[in-house]
DNA sequence: CAGTTTAGATTACATGTGTAATCTTTTTGA
DNA sequence: TCAAAAAGATTACACATGTAATCTAAACTG
């Protein structure tokens, strides 16, 4: 699987956040968050299209472009491997560590009670 | 936070799981699961302790190497980094990522659900 | 039409990382 | 005792990444 790196990870989302767009305006939309030149964001764009995350189609003199990845694949890849070199490829460990230091809110032990509640639901379905 | 790169994790989760060692240990250890030269896990210890990673003391001629800080202290780091950077500092949508591409066992469902539960229990507790 | 702006392409340069090899010093075995 | 082995220190070198600047060609502007 392709690997993002953070700097470009920050260009992926404003394409995984609306697609296709021309480098102008991704520059504009990251320079609200991220202090970096244009060039800079443009050095960000031909990397990620040589590395095949992003294709581009011309308009004019400019292009426009768009993710070749959808953002919940990519989660699902980089969360995979992250959990897997930490926490022995299970997410419980992982969910446990954040419990174990307090930074589970309320709210968030009821979305996981939710969750875990639906997934069994599941379960008795098939 | 101190960064640890891949390959330098694999040393530290050799120290993780006992310490203090000398180097010609770790190296043994270490070629048991990686295809690394000796003078290649040198250079990882070195890196180690100039990141503050590792701290050594003398043992003869040799240096006996043992972690600054506890696994659980890195994971939890780095746990919240990553979960900050793609699911907006959430565990649950990781989670719920992983659910989603069935990538949750029977067993990883019930042992979510336990977890929960616990924490529902101590929630009433305070 | 010529100068300026602008798009993308190419080049740059420091730091981190993977993966060692060489150097220096000390110890040890023949 | 003298060469070989071994420990750590230093150096190496390619590729990735952060962060741009420069180059080139096209388009727009006065």
């Amino acid at each position: 699987m392709i690997e993002i790196s953070n700097a470009e990870l920050a260009v992926m989302k404003v394409l995984w956040h609306e697609a296709p767009l021309p480098a102008a305006d991704i520059v504009t939309r990251l320079q609200q968050t991220q202090d970096w030149q244009a060039k800079t964001i443009k050095t960000l764009l031909n990397r990620l299209v040589q590395k095949g995350a992003l294709s581009f189609e011309q308009q004019g003199r400019a292009y426009l472009y768009q993710p070749t990845i959808a953002e919940s694949d990519y989660q699902l890849h980089a969360g995979q491997s992250f959990v897997q070199r930490l926490f022995a490829g299970k997410v419980t460990p992982l969910v446990a560590t954040f419990a174990a230091a307090e930074q589970l809110s309320k709210d968030d032990i009821a979305e996981l009670k939710a969750l875990v509640a639906q997934l069994e639901q599941e379960q008795n379905d098939v």
